[in-house]
DNA sequence: GCACTTTTTTGGAGCGCTCCAAGTTTATTC
DNA sequence: GAATAAACTTGGAGCGCTCCAAAAAAGTGC
């Protein structure tokens, strides 16, 4: 019997003479079992080429995986996030708290419609859902019965929830462009859903956002109060709308309005890819056009000229969320500061 | 009974008045089962806040994970594979295989003392074995019985491997330099183990890398054929050892090598900073020296000026890592193409 | 209404393990 | 060497599920 089937604990126990009991005891426990006793059980497993316990049976038995989950953002990838600067930081501090917990890190696959499929099927202990989280979501995490923290997105006071101060962070941004003088905006925003970059121009009718998350909402509140600040309206200033990592950002950006000075946008790949587009134009940045980022992601800090940007802790925000998957406290809903780094990117608009 | 526990299947039968196996089929085969019980069960199941088959137990039976993992090279933490620029194609190669078929990724963390346990409880189907595995890892993943592959290092044919050819990378590097005229050169080697890094300088006895997997010593190989070419010897190149992603790389080559007029690095990362510390130095790249990246990393494309530097397919060598575990088919060594990208950091020397 | 086919449903078996209360062996004390 | 304490072993219970052979129900044809 048990020809070329995978040994198992009860295996084990047989050829040694003692019981499946003991054998656990001497991969678990060694401690309190007898060493000629634990010896022999040792023999008996490398003889069998048993070299520990399933894991599949631990945990059926335990509960616990040992693991937490990322689910990356709205209808991305596992590759988007290692693509993106900002998902990259947040995973890498998401790592950081696995490392020393000793724990995995699951990344977590699913399209829009198989996500809830992943969420329910997940082999892990508690979840971080990136931003952006509908509510079939979240009620699914809440039914794992799972702790589980979402990223930038309030979903009230019972579920867990870090985010930046959005508001603030664009705030600051438009404030300090038009202390430097800036009345000609263009805001590049993020389209949340696949497809082409979207031109929403001034003038039109009611303008509302294809693709956008309630982040992407927040900083363009924080962009209208500050323009609304010197008596300028956001709904004269072009809305263009591009996925994460859309290449043509930039030149969509000077095709679509020549006139601006300064361009904001929602986060630092998007501006990058605008430093990029103006090199190839032979636009000067910042004398021609000033240009702010968002998130404060490392590469912003080497682009050529270094990139002005709102700053966040994503690193410490992924790091934190671990920790609060870990901890399995009470719901928490934290707000993260957010800090302008004015580097070269930003300057007076030519008088 | 069954007060505040998680409900399971036999909970969600007992109420709709059916049999365990018949809600498993509810949610697993839903077309055998007839529409008027399907929609019992699901009521039951609501009722029950019930969301579906505990993923403990399907695992338990099916002895499937649907999950891959992926051990970060050497003692190296999840963290450190974020963070540098090749680990973070290589995992955007094996996500991107992983997104295709639905699985998910899985980070394996784990020490040097706790790789080998790690092996044996990671809830995975088959593994990714980072650069430069020690023998105790293959006898680990041997006796998990899954499919595994190593990356960078040669296992012999009974166990899949893929690696570039690193000796034809460094000998393309070292012809190029040679053919631009340069004769002063510094080696910039990767040290594996912790530490500050480690100068070699010529002269002394027999020089031994501290740390060092094998894919160092062949790529040290290929820089020294190419220096015999022009009668040249390795032994009197001088040779840094550093950690990966270690900032002073830059500095200390340029403190213990100031004669060199080429430097010759084993990763972009490496290669980065020495740009950077050049920069800081006010040292012109390429003009005053040149310098050569490994791996053809993105970022390589983007540092100022450009780097040139031994291009390998980074996504695609995670892409295919991933395939082979999913395929599990015989053991296949493969060895990838390398090809040296020549950009704006290599030019003549100063005469 | 009967015999026969097809569609549904059932419940036992078992996946591999760890916990734990109870039982057994060994050591210590007087 | 009996009594007591300490150290070690045992094996049943059960984790939640899916498969599958067999039973039951429903459908079909005459």
């Amino acid at each position: 019997m048990n020809h070329s089937k995978t040994p198992t604990l009860a295996d084990v126990g047989r050829v040694a003479g003692v019981s499946r009991g003991t054998v656990s005891n001497v991969f678990n426990h060694p401690h309190l079992v007898r060493s000629d006793v634990r010896e022999r059980v040792e023999a008996a497993a490398h003889q069998l080429g048993y070299d520990g316990p399933d894991p599949r049976g631990r945990v059926l038995r335990d509960g616990k995986f040992n693991a937490i989950g990322f689910l990356p953002p709205g209808a991305y990838a596992i590759s988007d996030v290692v693509r993106s600067p900002y998902g990259r930081e947040l995973v890498l501090g998401v790592s950081l708290a696995c490392d020393e917990a000793g724990a995995t890190l699951s990344l977590v696959s699913g399209t829009d419609d198989t996500r809830t499929t992943a969420i329910r099927e997940a082999l892990v202990d508690g979840f971080i859902l990136g931003h952006s989280v509908d509510i079939d979501l979240i009620t699914s995490a809440q039914r794992r019965r799972l702790p589980f923290v979402i990223l930038e997105s309030d979903a009230g006071p019972d579920v867990n929830s870090i985010r930046i101060d959005g508001r603030k962070g664009a705030l600051l941004a438009v404030r300090h462009l038009t202390n430097l003088g800036h009345r000609h905006f263009a805001i590049l925003s993020v389209r949340r859903t696949s497809g082409p970059p979207i031109v929403h121009m001034p003038g039109k009718a009611k303008r509302r956002l294809a693709g956008g998350f309630p982040l992407d909402h927040e900083r363009l509140d924080g962009f209208a109060q500050g323009l609304a600040e010197i008596n300028l309206s956001i709904d004269d200033v072009p809305i263009i709308e591009t996925t994460p990592g859309e290449p043509a950002a930039g030149a969509v950006v000077f095709d679509q309005v020549p006139e601006a000075t300064a361009i904001l946008t929602m986060s630092d790949w998007q501006a990058i890819t605008v430093l990029d587009e103006a090199l190839r134009r032979g636009i000067n940045i910042p004398e021609d056009v000033s240009v702010v980022g968002f998130d404060g992601t490392a590469e912003a800090a080497r682009t050529t000229p270094p990139l002005t940007t709102v700053a966040q802790d994503i690193v410490g925000k992924g790091r934190l969320a671990a920790a609060m998957v870990f901890a399995n406290g009470p719901p928490q809903q934290i707000v993260m500061p957010v800090e302008l780094v004015v580097r070269g990117t930003t300057a007076r608009p030519r008088s």
